[in-house]
DNA sequence: ATAGCTGCAAAGTCTTTGCATGTGT
DNA sequence: ACACATGCAAAGACTTTGCAGCTAT
């Protein structure tokens, strides 16, 4: 006989809460759908309008304590900039992000792969710190802002997605 | 006869500013001087401390206006992250974070510089996109808390410098 | 019963701004 | 005069937290 379980965990996101004591919640599963639907690297404010559509009565409290603990415990991943962002794209890549219009597009690791592998091994044997991982950066203009000739932004809050 | 300055203006930062109907005052040039005289990718808090040691009355709005103005200028450069940490190296460099103690290195350009160059054309050629410029911050242990044999710090505020 | 979660609202932190006053051209 | 700067304090934007109630184990 074997066991079977109520709900599938077909992405092991539950398991890896439950082994640390956490819940897989409704307010969390949603949170944690939401930022792996997208690609558009959402902030905190746009996941909870996504979350209350199907949840009104979630908070952005919440919405904010669950993006933290997803993010501490490797579910998602968190961008760097002056307002939070989020990623659920957990696979090596970085990001480009776009001067004029704000718009950040991921750039998928086997292109880059080998350079920032040969980067790190560098870094590391130069400075002598462990390197553990990196993450890098691409700024310039996408394919519509080079067509539409714009100037570029001035610094400052990215629009959102 | 020749013109004789007044005062020396020996990086052009004051030609730079002139040239835009901008002048460099006293709270200014000191902001100027703070940034740039430490490597330790100071927070704008950081900066008005050091400034208040010679004004004690600039206030740190005026920090702030200053650093964002001198950014706009291109006379230093600002990094990313949740609180804003400037950088007076204009030079090609990326960084290296120890996310033990936070601290903030700098990674010279000529080492990672044909690595990163040809990762930009690979992207470019990739994306379509037109890249300006790319930031590599690179994440580990620096030499001091590896000997230390610390756990890793859990996100969030990196110590002041 | 216990430990984890949530909604709500208050509190924080970091940064920007409005305004009246000063200053260099 | 005029445009740029500054100090001060108030306002803002974004994020975290305290608390009482609710839920799954």
């Amino acid at each position: 006989m074997r066991t079977i379980p109520k709900k599938v965990d077909a992405d092991g996101a539950e398991a890896t809460l439950r082994a640390r004591g956490l819940r897989l919640t409704g307010p969390r599963r949603l949170v944690l759908d939401v930022v792996r639907a997208t690609e558009s690297h959402p902030t905190a404010e746009w996941v909870h309008r996504m979350v209350r559509r199907r949840r009104p009565r979630v908070s952005l409290g919440t919405v904010y304590r669950n993006l933290r603990l997803l993010v501490a415990q490797g579910l998602v991943k968190e961008l760097p900039g002056p307002h939070a962002r989020f990623d659920g794209n957990l696979s090596e890549h970085h990001h480009f992000t776009c001067l004029v219009c704000g718009s950040i597009s991921d750039v998928q690791g086997p292109a880059t792969e080998p350079h920032s592998r040969a980067l790190c091994g560098r870094v590391a044997a130069q400075s002598g710190f462990s390197v553990t991982h990196h993450r890098i950066e691409f700024y310039g203009r996408c394919l519509e802002c080079q067509r539409r000739g714009g100037r570029r932004a001035s610094r400052g809050r990215r629009p959102a997605p």
